[in-house]
DNA sequence: AAAAACAATAGACAATTGTCCACGGTTTGA
DNA sequence: TCAAACCGTGGACAATTGTCTATTGTTTTT
């Protein structure tokens, strides 16, 4: 798959999927033509990138992704992919806990800010 | 309270007091000095650090605390101030929904992605 | 074949969210 | 009184997360 489909695929734009790659989120293969130097993405990279948006809009870093796609990386260590994923896990829900309480604060505000 | 007892008292640093101050969440008044130009914090700005502090951890911009802030102002409708913090609390809710698909996500590339 | 759409690369630009520094003045504690 | 700690202002600097443009070349459509 190439650039323009992987985009359009995945709802992100393919300077952001370029920027993606520079960071080390997703990689790609020089396709087999000799006339162009297209790069060709896999299947693989779909999943990863719809996971991204999700997880961007969740709060995570680029950095924090990347460490996610470093520890699920063939060459790493399961258990250290394990430990890097739950580590993530825990601050997302730590994340969620704190969104609670934040919105607990704002239904106070709207309930204790009467003027009345 | 001056910026020094505020920042210590908050946990949040003179300086991103000062960059919140400019950029309206929280305001200060003059003191009464002759001779210098310290500024007067209410305790009230304390509570909003606090939330600022875990609303900023939840994910919530500075932008997002502006419109919180001015919506909750003397100067606005009630029913606007509660509109628009109703609409924020719907934010976080949903980006903590978004936060346990990533969780999923990131529980299933644990128990998917054995090797054996 | 010409035009339109696509691709790679590189670098400029921008918003956000702070931090740090230097300056000159003030307050406070020893 | 003298140093240390504080304050305000203004601007420089930095990381993050993209977006946009220009340039050059390729592929696809007409």
């Amino acid at each position: 798959m190439r650039i323009g489909e992987l985009a359009q695929k995945s709802g992100v734009s393919r300077d952001t999927i370029r920027f993606y790659e520079r960071n080390g989120l997703i990689t790609s293969t020089v396709g087999d033509s000799e006339t162009n130097s297209y790069r060709n993405y896999k299947e693989d990279c779909l999943v990863w990138l719809q996971f991204f948006a999700g997880a961007r809009e969740a709060g995570m870093s680029v950095a924090d992704l990347r460490s996610i796609v470093e520890a699920t990386a063939e060459s790493c260590d399961r258990e250290v992919a394990r430990a890097v994923v739950q580590r993530k896990i825990e601050e997302l829900r730590d994340r969620a806990d704190q969104i609670g309480h934040v919105v607990s604060f704002l239904e106070n505000t709207l309930s204790g800010s009467r003027s009345e």
